[in-house]
DNA sequence: CGCTATTGACTACAAACGTAGTCTCTTTTA
DNA sequence: TAAAAGAGACTACGTTTGTAGTCAATAGCG
């Protein structure tokens, strides 16, 4: 089962996090020049939170010279699932379908999006039996 | 469309919440007894986030003789679809489905899930067309 | 070959959070 | 009527989080 850590990922660290699920090992400078676009922080900043997250253990480094290569121990998979279980557990009991409800009522679900959660269904049903 | 103060409830004060929403409005007292049973919280405990959650503007009280009868202000659908827009956009970049992706894989969705989720997108299809 | 720029290590610090304690007033009860 | 029990107001305090600053080593540059 996902480690305990998983859930404790904070928004500050989610974003160095998304930086290296989509291109890791990376440098702390690099990371922060791929946040530098959406989040005025410094260097600094983009450090810290790489310490906090190396201490969670959900990214690892290694050493590159002078400097360290930063990577993730957890994959976004995993963490969104994690994320998706607590939070659907919290809000709707545990049950995907009012929540599923609450996007529609509010129309944030497009011709896309039911037709993916049509096929997906049609998936389950089929796998199921 | 909700007030940005909806998103800011933590987790502790949630529980307090989840009270209110089941019955109000209630007197502090009420309330820590209501929690007693899963959090052993000191009834201090309580009132410290009875205060933090009327600060936020998200419940209010009116007196009552010499306590204070406590309500919400916003109503817990309000609240679960505000959470749920902003769990989606972080997790799935907005979209449902592969976040109910997520809770099949794991094996999260039951039959009766997959029944609700259906119907669901059955009167979803009717009331679009 | 000494200076500046870069990198990691350690430290900082205010706001938010979880979890209460104390003080004071008032109402109920013995 | 004095004491106890409960209500709100104000205060407290360690931890986590967001957001950095400083220091020391090193390494390339002029």
């Amino acid at each position: 089962m996902p480690d305990e850590a998983t859930q404790k990922i904070t928004t500050a660290e989610f974003e160095v996090m998304n930086v290296l699920w989509c291109d890791a090992p990376l440098a702390a400078t690099d990371i922060a020049d791929r946040l530098a676009d959406r989040k005025k922080w410094s260097a600094r900043t983009v450090k810290t939170l790489l310490a906090r997250l190396a201490e969670k253990g959900v990214i690892a480094f290694e050493e590159d010279g002078r400097r360290y290569l930063y990577r993730p121990l957890v994959s976004h998979a995993d963490h969104a699932k994690a994320a998706t279980r607590s939070f659907v557990d919290r809000f709707f009991g545990g049950r995907a379908a009012p929540l599923v409800a609450h996007l529609a009522e509010d129309g944030d679900l497009n011709d896309r999006d039911i037709a993916d959660l049509e096929a997906l269904l049609e998936e389950l049903k089929n796998g199921r039996k």
